[in-house]
DNA sequence: GATAAAATACCTGGAAACAGGTAGAAATAA
DNA sequence: TTATTTCTACCTGTTTCCAGGTATTTTATC
């Protein structure tokens, strides 16, 4: 990469985590702090005016979220490198980052030269992690393992009925079906998700956030 | 309160925060840093040799939490002011802390002058809480308008294994009891959550973060 | 237009869940 | 030492769940 100094931006809503990053930041050469902002919003209508090299963005945001973040800046500036910064440790959170152009994703206990290291890397156009986030991307979680099945349409309406306390009469009713079709895809739903009672089915639908 | 700088410590394991935090209190009069710590265990070693006036206490940490941590500073210096310092925003964690003798609880998206203020509020005995803090305090979450029923050991015990997915039958053979005592419990929880069925019981459960 | 996927509906049968009790022993708190 | 709670166990019934199918219609997809 040049040797220009590389201008960075902060996404974050919190002072302390932005007083931080600048103090942490202020020692690594050919880097400069352009600008900080705690909300999305504020950095887009910056972003419009300014090029900038790589942003540093939180992932809960108060206005939108590091996901929807991530997209509009690379339609917006696609040479801009995104690097998430969060303190969820999900793999999902990692994978729905990356998906959207992210160039890594830094967990906020990061160590001081990390940092920078991450930052050069991902200025040199590599992938980047913080050390523990690498960690949770080497072991899969029991629950992907496993994978989300996929869902039909029926099958999530009935899935929801279901964690609202109905029985399949219930559900029927409601939807209108009978109650037999309901037994159906309520089976469906158990094998997809390979438990044998609701019980597991509910604790699967919330692990997976399907609720 | 006296004119001394008070002596200030701060416990967090995010190296970025400690980092914000030092530069936002680097402006307050009467107030000194005496130290951070990013492990509990750390810090408990310090107390033992000096005096600290208030600590501002993270509340997840690598080697304990918040709780445990301010129960266990209050037990060696009760004259030490504890403030949780946290981005947990749940009402529970708030009154645990509370509960464990804490004098506050801040958010980290707090701003530097409130933060600043908190601690003078804290250090001249009030209690102290950051705005975000006291707005979830003041409207009572959905969850907790219902109450959280309070369940025996044994409950507690029969809903992990009815969240595991086991049957009546299969618990009552792992805890060694008759399966109609096991549907006996299973008709407490039932009734104790106001609940009709399994799937809304697990919901519950989860939402009330007992699994 | 053919093929695949999804949604609908049915059948049989056994196991479990749920609702409504009662009641004695054991542990805890007042 | 009472009083209260918790744990234990039982009984009677009805409803729902779960497992194992089959089968037709509708809706996407190629």
């Amino acid at each position: 990469m040049s040797d220009k100094r590389a201008k960075l931006v902060i996404v974050d809503d919190h002072l302390i985590v932005l007083e931080g990053l600048q103090k942490l930041l202020q020692n690594a050469a050919n880097i400069t702090v352009e600008g900080t902002f705690t909300t999305g919003a504020a950095f887009l209508t910056f972003l419009e005016q300014h090029s900038v090299d790589i942003v540093l963005l939180d992932i809960s945001l108060p206005d939108t979220n590091g996901i929807d973040l991530c997209r509009e800046i690379k339609k917006l500036s696609p040479a801009t490198i995104v690097l998430a910064l969060s303190n969820h440790n999900e793999r999902s959170m990692v994978l729905q980052m990356l998906q959207q152009g992210a160039s890594g994703y830094l967990l906020k206990n990061i160590a001081g030269d990390e940092l920078i290291v991450c930052i050069q890397e991902a200025l040199n156009g590599e992938m980047t992690f913080s050390q523990a986030v690498k960690e949770i991307m080497s072991r899969p979680s029991v629950a992907e393992l496993k994978g989300i099945p996929r869902l039909t349409k029926r099958e999530k309406e009935i899935l929801q009925l279901i964690a609202e306390g109905q029985t399949t009469p219930d559900i029927a009713a409601t939807l209108h079906l009978s109650p037999l079709t309901v037994e159906t895809h309520r089976k469906s739903l158990l094998q997809k998700f390979e438990v044998k009672n609701v019980a597991l089915l509910i604790r699967m639908a919330v692990e997976h956030k399907l609720l």
